[in-house]
DNA sequence: CCCCACGGGCAAAATAGCCC
DNA sequence: GGGCTATTTTGCCCGTGGGG
């Protein structure tokens, strides 16, 4: 199968040098396209793994299941390991002798035994039994990324989680901590999440490793603290921030409440009926399948999960892949698909309701024809149910513009309006490669760009207001 | 309070690998 | 053992400010 060394490899084995692999092999266990000659990043990764189940005696990572003594990650998986192995070389891999059921509780499982240990979260599974709005986590999620990017880090559960003289923590960062712990307990509110190791009673004040982490993790990452600003959720900015901000909240949830009255059946308060979550048109095709006219996507791709489950159609090299019996065969016109695929192909199946037949897309500059019938759509509706929208209000009327911006457009139109304006930053911003690889929300400035807004970098979403003082109103 | 434009994040479904 | 990464699909939300 590989060559040079088919059986015991030698110990400092390079395969990334010195493998080959036959053509058969190569279209077997490797899903990826590219040519064995041109090693790519993925094949090398599959190759890896493909030499664990060969060389599965001799291979590092079965010692490292040995020296683990079947513990952790690693040896979880040695079962499944042992499958294919089994399957493949038609014996069994030798018994680990290390391997026995732990003995003694680790320090996580002590932790979690102890009474006073505050409650384990378990991330989504346990989140989702709570009524929250979508809103609510939202708020959550921006709560925990101001932890991360803020100087200082207690209170936030993340790291060190000891008590703290300055600066006390965000509103919202105290939403996020009442998630897990409560509040009237002084303890449990100055470290929310149970990783913690400081947080359990039993050493409270206790140096951790991870407090040693903290001030490497002082200076934000590039790309969040702007968004995290420009969100304005840090500090109060006034009651009229407050009140316009509870009142938008207020008009979400009503929104939501709207949208799931909608959708019907609906009672725990969660989003429905748009995303992926939306009632679509279902191909005949389909319909044979799943045995429905109209259904959401996500709610398809439940359906499909459960028969391939059923029927055992993953491919056991790579249970990514789906072999796809008769009835499948009928939906994607192929004898195995991807599961990444899968989803792709479904669009074919799957239409909005008001529309008449699949959207045509898979190829890849759909974007633009698809968005633009649904902005006109959008739009036809708000005409039809508002009433007249004058042509030119808003983004659309044309202004004066500041000579520094005529100079930086370059086409000498000293009037646009702030929508073209606009347009035309993101065509320069994209032209030139500004927006940074990490967050590419955050645009950073060459010389030009500075010259015109007299900043280093800035958000994707201030732009509008960057832009605000080149603007002049004209009667 | 809504509208306009923009790009990115997030929602569900699955899997393997890696990190802490 | 929990959480994150990659991947695909679509639609909503975010933030900006002047005008209706």
């Amino acid at each position: 199968l590989i060559g040079p060394h088919v059986g015991n490899p030698p110990k400092s084995y390079d395969f990334r040098k010195s493998c080959r692999i036959s053509n058969k092999f190569r279209n077997t266990i490797f899903y990826s396209k590219e040519s064995y000659i041109n090693l790519s990043y993925t094949i090398i990764k599959s190759f890896e793994i493909f030499q664990r189940y060969i060389f599965f005696h001799t291979s590092p990572f079965f010692q490292t299941i040995q020296a683990r003594g079947g513990r952790g990650a690693w040896g979880r998986r040695q079962k499944t390991l042992a499958e294919h192995v089994k399957a493949w070389l038609g014996q069994a891999p030798p018994e680990n002798p290390n391997f026995s059921p732990r003995k003694t509780k680790t320090r996580r499982a002590r932790q979690r035994a102890s009474p006073l240990h505050p409650p384990v979260r378990h991330g989504r599974s346990d989140r989702a039994e709570r009524d929250e709005t979508q809103t609510e986590r939202a708020s959550r999620r921006a709560a925990r990324r101001w932890c991360r990017t803020r100087s200082w880090w207690s209170g936030c559960g993340r790291c060190c989680g000891r008590p703290t003289s300055t600066p006390p923590p965000p509103p919202s960062c105290a939403a996020a901590s009442r998630r897990t712990s409560a509040s009237t307990s002084p303890t449990r509110s100055s470290s929310s999440a149970s990783r913690s190791t400081s947080s359990s009673p039993r050493s409270p004040a206790r140096p951790s490793r991870r407090r040693r982490r903290c001030p490497r993790r002082r200076s934000p990452r590039p790309g969040r603290r702007q968004r995290v600003e420009s969100q304005g959720a840090l500090k109060g900015r006034g009651k009229k921030r407050r009140r316009k901000r509870k009142r938008r909240r207020r008009r979400r949830r009503r929104k939501t409440v709207a949208a799931a009255g909608r959708s019907g059946a609906n009672t725990d308060g969660k989003r429905k009926g748009g995303g992926f979550t939306k009632l679509c048109s279902i191909s005949p095709t389909l319909q044979e399948f799943v045995g429905a006219s109209e259904l959401a996507r996500t709610e398809v791709v439940k359906k499909l999960w459960a028969y391939i489950r059923e029927n055992n159609l993953q491919d056991p090299s790579n249970k990514r892949k789906i072999l796809c019996d008769e009835r499948l065969k009928k939906i994607f016109n192929v004898n195995s698909i991807d599961m990444f695929q899968m989803n792709k192909a479904l669009t074919k199946h799957i239409w909005p309701l008001n529309s008449d037949g699949p959207v045509t897309s898979a190829s890849p500059e759909r974007s633009t024809p698809k968005e633009k019938p649904q902005k006109r759509e959008r739009n036809e509706g708000k005409k039809q149910k508002g009433g007249s929208s004058g042509s030119g209000s808003g983004f659309l009327v044309p202004l004066q513009l500041s000579d520094d911006l005529v100079k930086f457009i370059g086409t000498g139109e000293s009037m646009l309006s702030r929508s073209d304006v606009v347009k035309r930053m993101w065509d320069y911003i994209k032209e030139n490669k500004l927006q940074d690889p990490s967050d590419r929300r955050k645009i950073i400035c060459d010389e030009k760009l500075k010259d015109l807004l007299q900043v280093e970098s800035f958000n994707g979403f201030t732009v509008s207001k960057l832009l605000a003082p080149h603007f002049t109103k004209t009667k």
